[in-house]
DNA sequence: GAACGTAGTTTTATAATATAAAACTAAAAC
DNA sequence: GTTTTAGTTTTATATTATAAAACTACGTTC
């Protein structure tokens, strides 16, 4: 196996930070890594001279760099779908007031792939390039339900059902029978099965072959949306998937 | 200097890829470095390994990976600005149906950290991560002319003007009088100084103490803008920021 | 104000790793 | 079917990354 160890040593420290950890000193990061602080200086300092990190000018602390931003961007604006889909995540999220998200399968996992939040909704869990559990959320449930069934099998095999919520499923029979009605009554529901207090609706984006592209989900709060408003938004969210899929006919991909 | 050229190598990988690329065989990476192909390999194994890399399962091909997306997000979220100017940029690009931008001073250079597209016009220049000149935008301008003389004199030291359309101000004491100016009306223009054929107007945004944080524009294509609707333009940019800022102050930053 | 402790930066010997040459596998081109 | 090209794997060794030691700078305590 290939792995050159300086280099996932200095991708290790960029994983170091989170929406909770915006800074760290050195001292933490050589803790935090194990590994002695002048050989983290070191790593800290090629990494900032790519401005992959930066260092705060005022208390010496390190931050993630712009040009993880900019290298960001242009993972995203690679992808038809993000583009096509954006204005419908505006629409969606303004006439709903609830967050809207994107996702896409990548290899065996989701991950969102654009989010646009509502005022109503703050939703926490989701985050632009970010996994998402295929089991617990309403994107994942999608995602997988519209599979060729050769597919499925691959995505299901020894996949492991974790709790995330009380209300998780995580026999696998009583799984593959909520995805069945995923596809019987045209999308999923997650009921707060992957953040409490959170409801979740998605609808597949087919592209010019009939495969499933993508879903688009809007995530509410249970305090606040009805059961009512909830199948409202489906209406809307089944709306605008079939104008997405009619448009990404016309995408070569 | 405690460069690590592993990393630096990886990180060069990276850099590679742009808007027009999205895709790179393992040996277009091997000769655009001037690496063997076994080290190219190594490295991008590495990269793949922590998704900073992923390979097209179809053709073998490399790409950028999610995980850039992700942390790139991680950078922006901490960005109080960001958050606070979000719904503005919705608004305003929404109203003008122009491309509206968010930029700060990163170091001494300015940067776009937030865009959001209009149906008129497609600015393919800036990109979110990007560095801005700060001579020929009017992002640019607006965050020269605003600082502290002192720092504006670190800013302007040996910086180096360079053209960038056939309108760029490339004479210090020219573009001196035009940072004067900026601050006399309130605002700054790039009037195809910075990419052929688009006209903007960008307008500052403070802190509580009156510091400028960021700046704001609006870009149009001078074939369909006129004069009149740009100044209209301008007044609710102005509107905009004015609330931005009061909105500002109670961030503690 | 001096002394001590902590954090960050620099230097450098050497242990450990990254590098590329060689060989192998697989696919594409002829 | 043969040859060429591309990608992957193995491994010897040249080169680099590593951390110990020392230094600088700043903050804390007395």
């Amino acid at each position: 196996m290939p792995i050159i160890q300086s280099v996932e040593r200095a991708l290790k420290i960029l994983d170091l930070f989170d929406e909770y950890t915006s800074e760290l000193k050195i001292t933490e990061i050589s803790e935090k890594m194990g590994l002695h602080k002048s050989t983290v200086h070191s790593l800290l300092k090629t990494l900032q001279e790519h401005s992959y990190i930066s260092q705060n000018p005022e208390d010496g602390k390190y931050r993630l760099g712009l040009k993880l931003a900019e290298r960001g961007n242009v993972v995203i604006s690679h992808m038809d779908i993000t583009k096509t889909a954006k204005n419908y995540l505006l629409d969606l999220s303004a006439k709903t007031k609830q967050t809207v998200h994107l996702g896409i399968l990548d290899g065996r996992e989701g991950v969102y792939i654009d989010k646009v939040e509502g005022e109503q909704s703050i939703i926490r869990y989701s985050r632009i390039g970010r996994r998402l559990p295929l089991h617990s959320t309403a994107i994942g449930k999608v995602l997988l339900a519209y599979q060729s069934p050769n597919k499925m099998e691959l995505l299901l095999k020894n996949y492991h059902y974790q709790h995330q919520t009380a209300n998780t499923i995580i026999n696998e029979t009583v799984f593959r029978e909520e995805l069945e009605k995923v596809k019987e009554q045209g999308y999923a529901l997650d009921d707060q099965e992957n953040e409490q207090g959170v409801r979740c609706a998605a609808v597949p984006i087919f592209n010019g072959k009939g495969h499933v592209l993508a879903a688009l989900s809007i995530s509410t709060l249970v305090s606040r949306v009805n059961d009512q408003e909830l199948h409202l938004f489906i209406d809307l969210l089944k709306t605008s998937c079939k104008d997405l899929s009619e448009q990404m006919r016309y995408v070569d991909e």
